[in-house]
DNA sequence: TATTGTTATACTCTATAACTATA
DNA sequence: TATAGTTATAGAGTATAACAATA
């Protein structure tokens, strides 16, 4: 099978490139001065909706005493607001405040306008060619 | 410019995928017990070629005591050699050794392995998108 | 008893400041 | 004096274990 060194190969190499992309966005993030774990909780909270706090520890794949920290963290900060379930004493439902949907909103733009800003200066064959394997990409992000 | 929304659609899904992708393949790295910050100065030294402290702890973006530490721990575990520079008495080359090349190599297999499968269960017409945008991918993470 | 979340405590990785050795 | 690296100490952010409240 003379495909399969082939596919050896791109996997290889788009392993690379995925990585020091993501490198290089991670770096353009916007210095809002907020630690990446509380930015991270708030993505989830704004992707997800309301969650508890276990769901979001769950979801973060950090324990729920890490979990609580982060929260009275963003709590502090008045990114979060918190309400008891009223079904479940046990439970609670943490969801954003405006302030933090406007955070969120101002560090996706700063990030988006600085890859947008490559993305420009590429030829129209490129960016067709990107346009193609982005729903591959998000394929493989989410197997 | 009809293009210019198209062209803010495509930076801010490109930049989700690709964050989400390197999240998965983040987390397929090899079980080796090696943490990340020993794991990423091992791959700077295999980039580069051997490195003073000084040096590396520039590169990877962290201040010399830290680095200090870092190489204290693989100095420990075998993973590296330092000589000292006959020319300044100061410094010192930190070199990989045989032990930290098949660890480096080994780790790259492992997650190399992981996306290669999910490349197999592509379509041909797929697997061509990716190989058609990885070099524009590449571009774009030098830039 | 089992589950949700918090508190207490410790470990890892990073930092700044002070120190040693060499240039 | 200036530079390369280390040691001392402290601050995030994470973990496990033990606890309180509720189901």
């Amino acid at each position: 099978m003379p495909g399969s060194a082939v596919t050896s190969d791109l996997a290889h190499d788009l392993r690379l490139a995925t990585m020091r992309l993501a490198r290089r966005l991670r770096s353009q993030r916007a210095d809002h001065g907020l630690p990446l774990g509380q930015l991270s909780a708030l993505a989830a909270l704004d992707r997800h909706g309301p969650l508890t706090p276990g769901a979001l520890a769950q979801h973060e794949q950090i324990r729920p005493p890490s979990m609580t920290k982060v929260l009275a963290a963003l709590a502090e900060g008045g990114y979060i607001d918190r309400v008891p379930d009223p079904h479940d004493g046990r439970q609670q439902l943490v969801s954003l405040t405006d302030k933090a949907r406007r955070l969120l909103r101002e560090d996706r733009r700063r990030r988006d306008e600085w890859l947008a800003s490559l993305l420009v200066g590429l030829s129209d064959d490129d960016r067709a060619a990107l346009a193609a394997a982005l729903p591959v990409l998000e394929v493989l992000a989410d197997s």
